[in-house]
DNA sequence: CTGAAAGCGCTAACAT
DNA sequence: ATGTTAGCGCTTTCAG
């Protein structure tokens, strides 16, 4: 059996209050105690048992990060900087867990009791009905990236203003023929990026070319097909911007299939900033969201929310940042 | 304050204890009572208290999934690959609670009471004594990606052999000057792809040019200066074998950039086969590695483990596969 | 400054 | 088939 505080107890010759009291470091125990039970602790290789300090004290110590789903659909970057930024932040006092909200059947296991806070990186409406849940129940909840009406701490990125910007950096540098390639159907992300095109297009008094806006799913081989699609057209846009930099990846895979050159025939424009965007042949002009700073915003805000427990429905917003590099070709 | 068992038991005019029992399907109470509680359980939207449970039942649900670290030298595509994995395998009964092992200035929440399984995805020697922590507190425990010495369970991808065929793959089509863009310092599979690189070698007789072997760190920057590095050299190797993806990407840019061609001028050979890797220009022959069926043979081995704790010392070897795209010519 | 005792929510003998 | 009771390991009044 592992050891307790009470083996502990029986070794130091004192109560086994006092040995907890030792160990959370009360100020009404002499330091002598307390060194000489730590030692001891340590000698034994005491380990506090979660569980029991979790009942007692009503709080798990252990923080939510769900995503949407684990499967399809979550771009990897995305995911990884997520995770990385939470448990950063998170570090030492909580635990992180992560799950597909997905991957639960019903939610009777989301409580107060099993989860002292909860962040959400949400990628689309179908999340709502776990987000209502975790409100209901009272649970200290941030819901990163897509914009709810719930009135919950919402950290979002600025998609609509985002690709607002990188359609005009299209315009600025003389392009009029702009196809957007959009990702997947019923992520709120894509309708924003859409409306960010659209807004620009409005804007500058430009038309919006029938046929130039093009579906994807956010994968690579979805922007591949799309552009091929793209490219069949009689007449061609001069840009395309890709909703996300994997489908620009895709894109401009289909683009050197076709034999066109990139930026010379067509410019291709991502969105994200991923890691690779950098190396892809030619370099990838994009957008970089703010996806570490949002994970750590979050994180910070519900560390906030736990310790100080006002319901609130701020909202924050990230800007983005284009990145120039070599995909663009100016008129 | 949330709902308890004794409440339910109250308004059912039950023990707790029955309601308990209802609860968890015993076959001791009728299926009538059964009913009655779970309707009543429901409409008052009871949650169980895990902690409690797990304090009663010396289990904690959790299994813990360690990464060597959660910052720079995992690779991105290798992090989602593992989570998404064991998740699926471990869906419904545990959670998943993500951790880099850097995170832990000592060790001792690590005890089994904490976790009813861990599974390590190693990444360096520095993980040691971790590993040993968790053996010596006997937690059932898989280690992925890493051979260690400790009787565990390790499951393992053949990287020695896996670049041993990558390298003769390049061998066959007539390359007789290879580099290679080596890995990470002290990472443990640094030092086996590069065995099976030297091993090709001695099998086909073929000398090891001075030189030719240029040290990065998995990450595409130092793809990149490594190949730069080697473009200076007198004589050229006529293929480069990069230790990842992520360097090959690196690399195929410093090709581009220095005006040379691939695969004409000079071949380029991936390991990983990324998401991205049929996606860069040209699209890379790399050398797919069984990361998902890793992750999911390590987790159900776990389970096994946490189901019936017998040590193992077994090792499972998951074999690679080459993937023939276009960034190497035959000679 | 320390000890005694109660109780967090749950499960599982042991009764009946 | 259900109730009674003890106890998991811990924190925290309340006494002294």
């Amino acid at each position: 059996m592992s050891v307790t505080i009470k083996d502990i107890a029986k070794v130091a010759g004192v109560a086994h209050s006092t040995v907890s009291r030792a160990l959370n470091d009360s100020k009404s125990i002499s330091d002598e105690t307390k060194v000489r039970i730590r030692d001891i602790a340590m000698e034994l290789g005491y380990s506090p048992n979660v569980s029991a300090r979790s009942l007692v004290l009503d709080r798990s110590y252990n923080i939510g990060l769900f995503f949407t789903t684990m499967d399809k659909g979550t771009a990897v970057s995305f995911f990884y900087d997520v995770v990385r930024s939470v448990n950063k932040v998170i570090r030492d006092e909580y635990n992180l867990m992560v799950r597909g909200i997905d991957d639960y059947r019903h939610f009777h296991l989301i409580s107060k009791k099993n989860f002292d806070g909860i962040v959400i990186m949400s990628q689309s409406k179908s999340d709502d009905a776990f987000i209502t849940t975790v409100h209901e129940r009272q649970i200290p909840m941030v819901v990163l990236n897509r914009e709810v009406e719930m009135p919950v701490c919402n950290i979002l990125i600025n998609d609509r203003t985002g690709v607002f910007h990188a359609t005009e950096y299209l315009i600025q540098n003389g392009h009029r023929k702009i196809g957007i390639i959009e990702g997947k159907e019923d992520f709120r992300s894509t309708q924003l990026r859409k409306q960010g095109y659209v807004d620009a297009h409005h804007h500058y008094d430009l038309p919006l070319y029938d046929g130039f806006a093009v579906r994807g799913d956010y994968s690579t081989e979805s922007g591949y097909e799309a552009m091929m699609g793209l490219l069949e057209r009689d007449v061609l846009p001069t840009a395309v911007f890709c909703s996300n930099d994997e489908m620009a990846m895709g894109a401009i895979n289909a683009v050197s299939r076709k034999g066109l050159r990139i930026p010379e025939d067509i410019s291709i424009m991502g969105y994200d900033d991923s890691m690779f965007a950098g190396y892809l042949t030619p370099r990838l002009t994009t957008v970089k969201r703010p996806v570490d700073e949002m994970g750590k915003k979050g994180a910070a805000k519900l560390l906030d929310l736990i310790n100080d427990n006002r319901a609130s429905g701020e909202r924050y917003y990230m800007n983005v940042q284009i990145v120039e590099r070599d995909s663009i070709r100016k008129l």
